[in-house]
RNA sequence: GCCGACGUAGCUCAAUUGGCAGAGCACCCGCCUUGUAAGCGGGAGGUUACGAGUUCAAUUCUCGUCGUCGGCUCCA
């Protein structure tokens, strides 16, 4: 059965969102009738509209305006289209500046509302509903009484430049929800809810993962214990699946002179995201914010023939970035971090093959996680970016784009293609993943090189006997320990499988008179290589299983006269289910089961 | 970095118009000795983020700094 699925722009919960921005910009123009306007769209889940306005919005306005907003749509005031000329829309928006450089913008042919290059000149429209008029596209419901009056609701004030440039003027956002129902809006709303509560920043602290300090500093994580032995696992994941794949590990240090990011061409498109240097006799030593000019070196310490090739060299490698305060967040972004990083030395030949390589790691990875809700973003190049923002060499840009297009096409991955978002050596693959609170990250990435290995002079000797420059492949399947971690946190809501449980058993005593006992079992798992502790403190039994639950231990081994007796012990699983009275080593060989395989299953 | 909101005990939150800072959980000490998500009692814990200012008096009002959150911009 083929569903054709509708495109949001085409179903009516598009026109109900675009309508509420419409109607909300009506409730602020009568708040302030000297209000500048801008624009206002459906995005997910919703709509905003910017304005530049005489004050601050507060909450106690954003009540007041939903309220209006309420009367508005009671009206059942009718949305009607009309075409006008470019002269026609200048008189009617006069007073409205933002208004009147989207209607040269639209007049030249050249830009939708955004900004963004149209393909041919638009008909200029407007839309009024009430005594509201506005510069639009549409498309519109029929009449405000489409908008449920109990099925929206303003959700935020925020800051936006305009045209989403930072040199712009910053403008207020409202943002707003709006559903067909209302009992749309109330699950959309118990959802957001649902979705704060498996937020990393919050399970963290409270299974005591990581926590930041004051005084340590902003993006500067604490790893606690529980964090340590999941940033473990992980490496020992990686160093397992790496080692298979025919990677050799290489240490490399922290700082480097300047030298080093002058040649790697690092400096100008990056100084700004770098700690600034420290200089010491003259000489100018920065931290390092990634690793691979120091890959290339270790590459090109000592000639290389074709046979040699491919080289892959692998290093969790920690590297600090000065990300600016405001882009913060959680461990999703931080300033120090530790990456799975690694950098293949390859071939054009061989240059498919690897690739994809990295794509089938990514997969195996994924399915170990069960990780399904991903988009493999491929971010090309911009031509107005070259030698800005880009290595300037359009030929080769072209050139690796369609070897990795190819690559991914002939592996049949589905991938979808950004403009300018590329890295400024190479094209690249993101992995898109979001947080709990929807925020888009890049988790792993897998990035082409054409640039930068021919500046660090790298060469291997070609079956022909002539010098030829590898390619390079820069990827990172698992991301940073920082960056993975928080994204599995909410991924698992906490839930880890057995293997990455920071704790995996707690043996729990009835009464004091089995703690030796529960001490015994504790220290019997631990000599399987199972993370065990027992817990004798003196609350009661459904106490200690409650803080068990809320630590989200997979294993709770109680222990009472019963098993004491006949030694044995009995399983409880975070699920809630229950197996008593079973011999120790059959729940060993369980556990030890899960943990070597990496199962998903408790 | 920009716009806005916020910052009270380890955590989650209180404190009427400026008038001696409070609770639950966690922690410590007792008692209880218990069968699958919180037993009872007691104790300790705060220069109200930091620094200035206004005031007889500031958690409360003003300014600055730092930090967090929601966005924007930027990104692994």
């Amino acid at each position: 059965m083929a569903l054709q699925t509708e495109r949001y722009e085409d179903t009516q919960l598009y026109k109900i969102r675009h309508s509420a921005a419409h109607v909300m910009a009506q409730a602020v123009m009568e708040m302030f009738p000297d209000g500048k306007v801008t624009i206002g769209p459906p995005v997910e889940n919703g709509f905003y509209y910017d304005f530049d306005l005489p004050r601050n919005l507060t909450p106690e306005d954003l009540e007041l305006l939903e309220k209006r907003m309420r009367q508005i749509v009671q009206g059942k005031h009718q949305f009607t289209k009309r075409v006008v000329s470019a002269e026609e829309a200048r008189q009617i928006f006069a007073d409205q500046p933002y208004k009147l450089e989207l209607i040269e913008g639209l007049e030249k042919g050249g830009l939708d509302e955004y900004g963004n290059p149209l393909k041919e000149k638009p008909d200029i429209s407007i839309y009024q509903q009430d005594t509201f008029m506005d510069l639009c596209r549409g498309p519109h419901v029929e009449s405000t009484k489409e908008i449920k009056q109990d099925a929206f609701k303003l959700m935020t004030i925020a800051g936006a430049y305009w045209r989403g440039d930072e040199k712009n003027k910053m403008l207020q956002r409202i943002y707003g929800t709006a559903w067909e129902s209302k009992d749309q809006l109330k699950d959309y709303l118990h959802q957001l809810e649902e979705a704060k509560k498996r937020d990393h920043r919050k399970l963290g602290r409270e299974l005591e993962i990581f926590i930041f300090d004051d005084e340590v500093g902003p993006g500067l994580p604490l790893w606690l214990p529980n964090g340590g032995v999941m940033i473990e696992e992980l490496e020992k994941l990686a160093k397992e699946m790496e080692e298979a794949a025919g990677y050799s590990r290489v240490r490399t240090p922290n700082i480097t002179k300047e030298d080093l990011f002058i040649r790697s061409g690092h400096l100008p498109y990056y100084a700004e995201s770098m700690y600034p240097p420290m200089e010491l006799e003259g000489v100018k030593y920065y931290i390092k914010p990634m690793n691979c000019p120091m890959h290339h070196k270790i590459f090109g310490s000592k000639g290389r023939s074709y046979r040699d090739l491919p080289v892959r060299l692998a290093e969790y490698g920690t590297c600090y970035r000065y990300e600016k305060s405001g882009e913060l967040f959680g461990l999703m972004r931080v300033r120090s971090m530790q990456m799975n990083d690694a950098h293949i030395y390859c071939s054009e030949e061989q240059f498919e093959q690897e690739f994809m390589g990295v794509i089938d790691l990514y997969h195996k990875y994924f399915e170990i996680f069960g990780i399904d809700k991903y988009v493999m973003r491929f971010s090309l190049h911009s031509k107005q970016g070259l030698g800005k923002k880009y290595v300037d060499n359009e030929r080769l840009w072209i050139k690796t784009e369609d070897m990795v297009r190819r690559a991914m096409t002939n592996g049949n991955i589905p991938f979808v293609e950004a403009d300018d978002e590329a890295a400024f050596y190479g094209p690249k693959i993101d992995v898109q993943i979001w947080s709990a609170i929807g925020k888009e990250f890049s988790l792993a990435t897998n990035q082409v090189d054409f640039a930068v290995p021919e500046r660090f002079d790298l060469k291997f000797t070609n079956k022909e006997g002539h010098d030829e420059i590898p390619l390079c492949i820069h990827r990172a399947p698992l991301s940073t320990h920082e960056r993975m971690v928080g994204f599995l946190i909410e991924h698992y809501a906490g839930n880890f499988p057995v293997w990455l449980s920071p704790e995996q058993v707690r043996v729990i005593s009835i009464t004091d008179a089995q703690n030796e006992y529960a001490e015994s079992i504790a220290k019997q798992l631990r000599e399987n290589g199972i993370r065990a502790h027992a817990d004798l403190s003196s609350q009661r039994m459904n106490a200690k299983i409650r803080s068990a639950q809320l630590m989200k231990v997979p294993y709770m081994l109680v222990v009472g006269d019963n098993e004491m007796q006949s030694a044995q012990v009995s399983l409880r699983v975070r699920d809630g289910s229950q197996q008593n009275n079973i011999p120790l080593e059959d729940f060993t060989a369980r556990a030890k089961d899960k943990i070597a395989r990496r199962a998903s299953e408790l």
